[in-house]
DNA sequence: GTCTATACTGAGATAGAC
DNA sequence: GTCTATCTCAGTATAGAC
């Protein structure tokens, strides 16, 4: 096998936040599966907190390289014209759910992540950069939007995907459903929020 | 004073676990702001997650009996055709914000209890009969979308909702950004949320 | 540099006296 | 109804074996 002590505690702690989360999750429960001792969380770690960020940052790390390639080439290819929000949009969701067929607990945990709050400051650490990269594509391509009103509906969208990865409960899905691929849940996504994003702000809002 | 041990521990449990989270938030701070003593929680309640939820039943039943009387109105308004998709999103939408303005703990809390994915049997039973009752409203304003495609956009919209009502973190506002009333934020939402419900299905969704 | 054994503090829960 | 005492299990800290 050959996996190190360090690896081994960062794949079962990935699988098992994502599957109950990071708070049900004990640290005990992951030693005991990992087949390691209690002390060499904390000799790798630190904290279970630094544990945690270790992991977002082993996962985020090649998905945000692969957001900003895909940003970097849909803006190219529009020059001079900026990129389309479609595929702006697309930019950032189809590497996430790209990545949900190859390491799906990860995914799921960065949902449970974003969707309960954990550590905004770790969040903003590793997300801030592609967090504006992407903003700033948006605004090009919507020149005429309000910043303010281009703030809520990223808010918007981002609370949506969130949503989407960690997995829909408050409501059952309806008779005859039939599972969606991950290609056809960006599709969903993409087309949706693009119809919001386009949408010319509310008169209620524009007299302020 | 004459507010009950219970009342009390209702109290400061709903602000406390709204501010800083229900995992959070230990009994022993709540029983220390409420001056009672730890033991009590569990002769009133049973337990912590029974707490939280006599706390989201408080609180959700005037709130959707409120969105209730809304869809009611609004369809009766329409009829004998559907109530506008802005309206049925309304319905949902503008007591909830409302309600922020008078018990901004309690609105916050359930955006918390909402992405934190917290006893999603709970939530059920609490939301189940309005989500069906919206639903079928949406569908009605919506008859030719297909139910897969309606069930992932409200997922979307409650996503986007509870990523409001839990306040943004993840970036910043834009510089010389001015707040919003709720009011505003409601009519933010049904106007973004209006358009994705109107959007035609994405083709790579249709021919599946 | 790695890892183990063990102890410390604070969490939720419970039994039983009053 | 209320309170004290106590139980178990959580995350954490440290001393010391290899």
């Amino acid at each position: 096998m050959s996996q190190t002590t360090k690896d081994k505690i960062l794949d079962i702690a990935e699988r098992l936040f994502g599957e109950q989360g990071y708070e049900a999750t004990s640290l005990r429960h992951v030693i005991f599966e990992a087949g390691v001792n209690l002390a060499a969380v904390h000799y790798h770690f630190g904290s279970k907190e630094e544990l945690l960020d270790a992991i977002v940052l082993r996962g985020a790390t090649p998905l945000n390289e692969e957001r900003v390639a895909l940003l970097d080439r849909y803006e190219k290819e529009a020059a001079p014209a900026p990129a389309p929000v479609e595929n702006v949009i697309r930019a950032v969701l189809a590497p996430t759910f790209r990545m949900a067929k190859g390491n799906p607990q990860f995914v799921k945990l960065m949902g449970r992540v974003h969707g309960e709050g954990l550590m905004p400051a770790m969040l903003k650490r590793h997300f801030q950069p592609l967090v504006e990269r992407f903003m700033d594509a948006m605004q090009r391509a919507l020149p005429d939007l309000p910043p303010d009103e281009l703030f809520w509906r990223v808010q918007f969208m981002f609370g949506a995907m969130s949503q989407v990865l960690r997995g829909p409960h408050l409501f059952d899905k309806p008779k005859g459903y039939v599972e969606s691929g991950a290609e056809e849940m960006v599709e969903r996504l993409v087309n949706f929020m693009a119809a919001g994003f386009h949408a010319p702000v509310a008169a209620a809002v524009q007299e302020k």
